[in-house]
DNA sequence: ATGTCACAGTCCCTGTGA
């Protein structure tokens, strides 16, 4: 099974880069963040006549979260439960996993009330994540806007007083592994960097100054049947790309 | 730090977010 998540960057202005990725890539479940549009003008035509069923957290002008698959998608759950929150997580059964796309807030400056929000977000999805049915198989992807050590930031002394990078953050993102949940990119490359994003600005993608912070947490029977992880720098490569590249898991599984 | 991109509304520019 074939797994990835990607950070689309408005699905509207990315229909024809996210469509010939799922054409040529054939994951069998995609992950996607930052669809910026309505469940309303969500493609779910276009999808099912690539072969995906899909089903879409979205909102006006923000955020938006999806999840396509080939295997099946059942027991969608959409957000928290929380009144009037941001369309920043959707989850659901896909083949027999249990998988979750989610869009971190970005926190914006250390100082911004913005950033004691991205704290609290995370909190809430431990809470949702140590709670959940261990016995089925579970991956937790997407983009956290965190990254996860200095390994992960093209030049950690750029990134002093920034967000994305401060020990609390890198907190947050590891009580979510506490859960029992393991960084699969990382646990299959302990020495690659593996970026993931490049700022659209400074000529960033040719630099080579970028992060990894999309990440595929997986659980102990899907990091026991994992085969590859990988980044599909190809996709940044293209016209008018998203900023983020598709990140992709492949498991050898056998469920029961 | 900032050489870009995308969105909605103020609607062919501007403010916001990343």
């Amino acid at each position: 099974m074939k797994i990835a998540t990607w950070n689309v960057n408005s699905l509207t202005a990315r229909w024809p880069r996210v469509s010939e990725w799922l054409e040529s890539a054939q994951p069998d479940v995609l992950l996607i963040q930052e669809t910026k549009q309505t469940d309303a003008k969500f493609p779910f035509e276009g999808f099912a006549e690539l072969g995906y069923e899909s089903a879409h957290f979205g909102q006006v002008q923000w955020n938006g979260v999806a999840i396509l698959s080939k295997v099946g998608l059942e027991d969608v759950t959409r957000g928290f439960g929380e009144p009037e929150e941001e369309a920043r997580v959707i989850s659901a059964l896909c083949g027999g996993v249990r998988v979750f796309s989610c869009y971190v807030p970005n926190g914006r400056a250390l100082d911004n009330p913005h950033f004691e929000y991205k704290l609290r977000w995370l909190e809430t999805l431990r809470k949702i994540l140590d709670a959940r049915d261990r016995s089925v198989p579970t991956l937790v992807g997407g983009d956290f806007n965190i990254a996860p050590s200095d390994l992960d930031v093209y030049d950690p002394l750029a990134f002093e007083g920034a967000t994305h990078v401060t020990p609390v953050e890198r907190e947050a993102l590891a009580a979510l592994g506490e859960t029992g949940l393991t960084d699969l990119t990382r646990h299959l490359h302990p020495e690659e960097p593996n970026f993931s994003w490049w700022d659209y600005r400074n000529g960033s993608f040719r630099r080579g100054w970028g992060l990894r912070i999309d990440l595929l947490l997986v659980d102990e029977q899907l990091l026991g049947s994992a085969t590859a992880s990988y980044v599909d720098r190809e996709a940044r490569k293209a016209e008018k790309p998203s900023d983020h590249a598709p990140v992709v898991g492949e498991f050898d599984l056998r469920l029961g």
